[in-house]
DNA sequence: GCCAAAATAGCACGGTCGTTCTATTTCCTG
DNA sequence: CAGGAAATAGAACGACCGTGCTATTTTGGC
């Protein structure tokens, strides 16, 4: 498995329409713009939410008409699935390709949570649309929630699959639960988003590094066994 | 101390107009319809967000017409720190006053993620306007956002002061950082907001509970002292 | 350089928003 | 019960929203 999850794109979200069996061109100028559009749209989101992503706003940022923005993605909605692609595929380059250099094992499982904290903590001042979005969408139904949960849940069974290979591995110890360690490693990053960027905590990058540590010492192999 | 904070409302939030320097008489009816107008606007926060608190659906959802609602509270900023301020006064009551008449020390340590967890749990499917709040207020500075702040700043610092407590029970070892402690619970909360609420995780409850396990594990004063 | 097609702009519509102003109703006291 | 004050309603405002429709401009292959 290269990606994230290989066949992620083609199952959930609509297929880019460049793939489509139209003759033989695709043209060039369209998909650049729109792929200019995007990326505004995402420093946009990452800024003021996917709710405050409004088309007016992103067509003055473009240096654009409204109508021009818009006629790129059809409805506000897709606009927002867009963005969220887009995300994904920066999270993998950021967060998920880097750490698979890693070996196999507790030292993958760092990586991928170094990578994490990396990017929740240079975003400081943008935020995480995945932490965002879900609070904005978490009694949404439609499609961009759609989008957005299983763009979580792909990237959340990704670090499932490292631990659970880390305990393949034989680096942790052999109660070790692994929904539940990867449950508290989402728990410090989402305490870190919250503490970092709303209360502006100062120490936070810290004690999200300490919290790690605390976790292996909990899982790792070298643990002393301790009650359930 | 009495309370979440005893000079908090003084401090952080304007003085309810009930207690200025009028004649004799307070009104009853317009107090009365207001705090039903507040009632069922913290429903609608919990659900749709502090944001998507609109005064024309306010005045639906209360069979009131708009300016009716609106002459109570003079702005939308004005309704928002209104339903911030009674979140926090049912967050003492049914978090923190039960949680104080346990013992001092781990006890109530204990019984404030309890609670605090039964009460995200219970409002799994409407929200916590404290961990949507800081989402949609991150980087929206205003009069909102300080009420909000200050608020959960309060309530994290009193959930701080009982594991200082705590420690100076002899309940957890030498070493425990309380700050890193509180943040790690913290964490866990989140987590279990998160998954359970936009992810619909199952079990996700249980992951919880087993995490604050886990952290007793890691500062309890029966722990194995570890290395930092 | 021509010309279809793609890309973008301009404009308007219906809707919702927070807010203001004025009129009407309801309350409570003297 | 009268009358002033408090509470509520009604209508209108300017602003912004997403979206559809129709021009106009730009693009890129022949």
């Amino acid at each position: 498995m290269t990606s994230l999850s290989s066949n992620f794109h083609a199952a959930v979200m609509p297929a880019p329409p460049s793939a489509r069996a139209q003759q033989v061109r695709v043209l060039h100028k369209g998909q650049q713009t729109k792929q200019a559009i995007i990326d505004c749209a995402l420093g946009l989101a990452t800024q003021y939410g996917l709710e405050g992503l409004s088309i007016g706003v992103l067509a003055e940022a473009t240096h654009m008409s409204k109508s021009g923005v818009f006629a790129h993605f059809g409805s506000r909605e897709e606009l927002q699935i867009s963005v969220i692609r887009e995300y994904f595929g920066r999270f993998e380059q950021e967060v998920f390709f880097p750490a698979m250099q890693a070996p196999k094992g507790l030292p993958r499982v760092q990586a991928l949570f170094a990578n994490w904290m990396k990017l929740v903590a240079v975003e400081i001042d943008s935020g995480c649309i995945f932490i965002s979005g879900a609070v904005e969408f978490d009694d949404r139904p439609g499609l961009v929630r759609d989008a957005l949960a299983n763009s979580v849940q792909t990237w959340l069974a990704a670090l499932y699959r490292a631990v659970v290979m880390a305990k393949h591995c034989g680096h942790l110890h052999d109660d070790a639960d692994e929904q539940q360690m990867a449950f508290e490693i989402h728990g410090l990053i989402l305490a870190l988003h919250y503490e970092a960027r709303f209360l502006k905590t100062p120490g936070s990058i810290d004690r999200a590094h300490q919290g790690f540590h605390n976790i292996l010492l909990r899982y790792g192999a070298f643990a002393s066994q301790q009650h359930s």
